[in-house]
DNA sequence: GTCTATACTTGGATAGAC
DNA sequence: GTCTATCCAAGTATAGAC
């Protein structure tokens, strides 16, 4: 499973072959099916060994930020090492692979869905009773950022070109001052409670 | 390229090879390669002619559309022709396919970078001298709505179910509103012009 | 320009020895 | 559990007839 995130991340799900991540692990090829049956299910296997390792990192990280300057921040950095431990690159890959072997499909949506639903659980705890939490339920806000962590990886794997990615982060730390006041205060609640 | 177009909307990157397209096409396998000389040539052609008939229908689109309200509808809309028109499809599965094809990646920026600087450019237009301007420069928030649409595709195209988007896109029609407001009224400017 | 035929390559997968 | 050997399928690409 190592080899084939070491694999994944260094030549995309196409060079992924059962013959390479063989060959990146130094063990003969028959041994991926005879572990694993086929190669989609390794690289399932290795997509939930970095998602579960991300998970727990990202949890004691969130735990630790409050407000949204912190989130965001926090946010940045995760995303960095992200990128680093190849995880996104890992996602991206199969979630691409996805497109060209229709049956991952359904089983991506069920290991994405918990990164969705971490995401809204967050958001909903920061959203709280701010004014926002009615127009933005946080299912909508955490499936958008689900998604633009996933673009912003494919596009800046395209080229290797960072730039964007960091320039945006900077841009939504700015934004994280005047969005903390607005979250700060519950502001004027006409006070209808609804269920 | 309509066969090309047709393949990959319905099977997908790794369907498209030049047998399929050029059987949905009704002619030789060896056609492609005389006409095209290499899949992938005749892939970025046919993501070509789809890109060129899209950004016709989107400038004519926004440029009847006046404030974020308007824009987001259109936005909506225009996602929705997307994907029965299957543009979002082709060039998903291009995308995709670029990561299991690295040669694929420097054509595909190049083919991406009008769509940044068409969201720029009228996010400019309408941020104009708005104090969101300063904090969120156009091009950062023009890569970001191009990255969180190519997401919500990819998203999308894993089980077939549109509900997230959506609901994303009613979520942002609420947002709409006070967004205006924070636009239109140029805001407590303190008066700190700077260059 | 379009076809048939075919060479070549790569990768998934299995059988069977050890 | 790990290896060698091998089969088979699918795809790219080319040669050459028409």
């Amino acid at each position: 499973m190592e080899a084939a995130i070491e694999t994944l991340k260094r030549e995309g799900f196409a060079g992924a072959s059962a013959r390479a991540i063989a060959s990146t692990a130094g063990v003969n090829q028959a041994l991926v099916f005879y572990h694993f049956g086929t190669v989609n299910d390794l690289l399932l296997a290795a997509l939930d060994a970095t998602s579960e390792r991300r998970m727990v990192r990202y949890q004691e990280a969130v735990a630790n930020a409050a407000g949204p300057a912190e989130v965001i921040a926090v946010a940045r950095d995760i995303y960095r090492e992200d990128l680093d431990a190849g995880h996104l690159t890992v996602l991206g890959a199969v979630i691409a692979g996805a497109s060209t072997v229709p049956e991952l499909g359904p089983a991506l949506i069920e290991r994405i869905r918990p990164w969705i639903g971490f995401t809204a659980e967050h958001l909903g705890g920061m959203l709280g009773g701010s004014p926002l939490a009615d127009l933005a339920p946080a299912e909508d806000a955490a499936f958008a950022i689900v998604a633009l962590y996933l673009g912003m990886e494919l596009l800046t794997s395209l080229d290797g070109d960072q730039a964007h990615a960091e320039s945006l982060f900077a841009a939504l730390e700015r934004l994280s001052l005047p969005l903390a006041a607005l979250l700060g205060t519950p502001a004027k609640q006409e006070g209808h409670p609804h269920a």
